[in-house]
DNA sequence: TCATATAAGATAGTAAAACTATCATAATAA
DNA sequence: TTATTATGATAGTTTTACTATCTTATATGA
């Protein structure tokens, strides 16, 4: 039996749904990649549509402009992580065990473990951390959200707010203490491997390290 | 006597330093009202030229692209902090009290407190907060990094560094918790206003909230 | 099988952004 | 007074961001 993850997008983000045709997981699989190559501020339509073979107006007809298409590729990341977050730790009671994988999950690269057609996650991975968060620092975030495009990331951090909770019922911040643990995955693996000064882990670059940075951080706020 | 606080900034940001004319000046007021208003990615030197009343290639003579220019406002006000940090800790002794200052600084607006003739500093931190990890998300991170581009931010990051060791010794991520301090201060503000279900400040929206989670994931952190 | 949607390809075009170049003039400093 | 330098004025190029139109291929369904 072969499963395959689908993942419901918020139908704002596109014109045409990228999922229903070839043309459009083209879209997505080759967007990512070169974002991943030339950073988000060099991608334009007309790059995208030379390295898939198809023209501007083609790919206009899925996506209004490439931010919508970044919080789309951002939007499926965060569902993604949340349903690993889901799958990973549905069966452990303790919550400080929860906890700490959640940490893991955030924090390290994926192993390939559900194979997902036309996402490279790895890939992915590396540029929600050098992009991700282009997504929301816009003048529009306000209005983007009322479109619910943020859905998915403020899921994520309701559920790792949850988790914390579970963890002490009387910690005051959980969710500024999830958003922060999130976005500091993020952050440090950036510094580390671009501006390691800012970090205690430049020397080995060893995501681990900021595993245990951030379990050292987490667990002494929510100790009782 | 009137004293005047004077930055010295990096010369590889600009191609004439805009401090040393009043059309230079007038570029940094401006551009910060432009970003300020619409932001960063709707900003083009155009509308900078326009707005000032004198032509884009007016303005390419003093910086080569709008890129540059935000690094160097970022720069600006990264060196403005640490003087900050520096007046404000300078004859305190306890080091807890010092850190606790630092937090403060970084989380709160400011009080006009040393007049700059030609930035709005209020207006300042508000841009910081929404666009100022733009300045290092780049591709070319590492070149300009190089060209020691954010050294004020990472001076700023070794000196809150400095005050967590002189907290504890022992602890084990100065550098990557004082970039988390940083960091949030920024993001912890940007969510309460904008997405406010990232934080647990929505309700009242009030700054010192933030200061008071910043501060119990600090010194929960570094007890001993 | 024919009719007809519909997606995609091909082509063209516009407005604005992101620059570069040149020449004239005003202010200033040697 | 002359030489230097900053600015203003103007014009031009390439790229980005986006829209419009027309045609062709493919799938659907009556």
């Amino acid at each position: 039996m072969e499963l395959q993850l689908q993942i419901k997008m918020n139908e704002k983000l596109f014109l045409r749904n990228p999922e229903h045709s070839e043309l459009g997981k083209k879209i997505i699989l080759h967007s990512i990649q070169l974002i991943y190559k030339n950073g988000f501020e060099s991608f334009t339509f007309r790059k995208l549509a030379e390295d898939i073979g198809t023209t501007e107006a083609g790919i206009y007809r899925y996506f209004e402009n490439k931010h919508r298409l970044l919080i789309y590729i951002a939007s499926w990341y965060w569902s993604w992580l949340e349903y690993r977050v889901t799958v990973n730790t549905n069966n452990i009671k303790d919550s400080v065990v929860k906890l700490k994988r959640v940490i893991k999950l955030l924090a390290t690269v994926v192993e390939d473990d559900v194979k997902t057609s036309y996402v490279n996650e790895n890939v992915l991975h590396q540029i929600i951390i050098a992009e991700g968060t282009k997504a929301y620092l816009t003048k529009h975030v306000s209005e983007d959200n009322k479109d619910q495009l943020f859905k998915p990331y403020k899921d994520l951090c309701a559920k790792i707010g949850e988790i914390i909770l579970d963890c002490n019922p009387k910690y005051k911040y959980p969710k500024s203490l999830a958003s922060t643990i999130i976005e500091m995955a993020h952050f440090q693996n950036f510094f580390m491997n671009n501006l390691p000064s800012l970090t205690d882990f430049g020397k080995d670059k060893d995501e681990l390290k900021i595993v245990a940075f951030l379990e050292d951080l987490v667990f002494s706020s929510i100790k009782k």
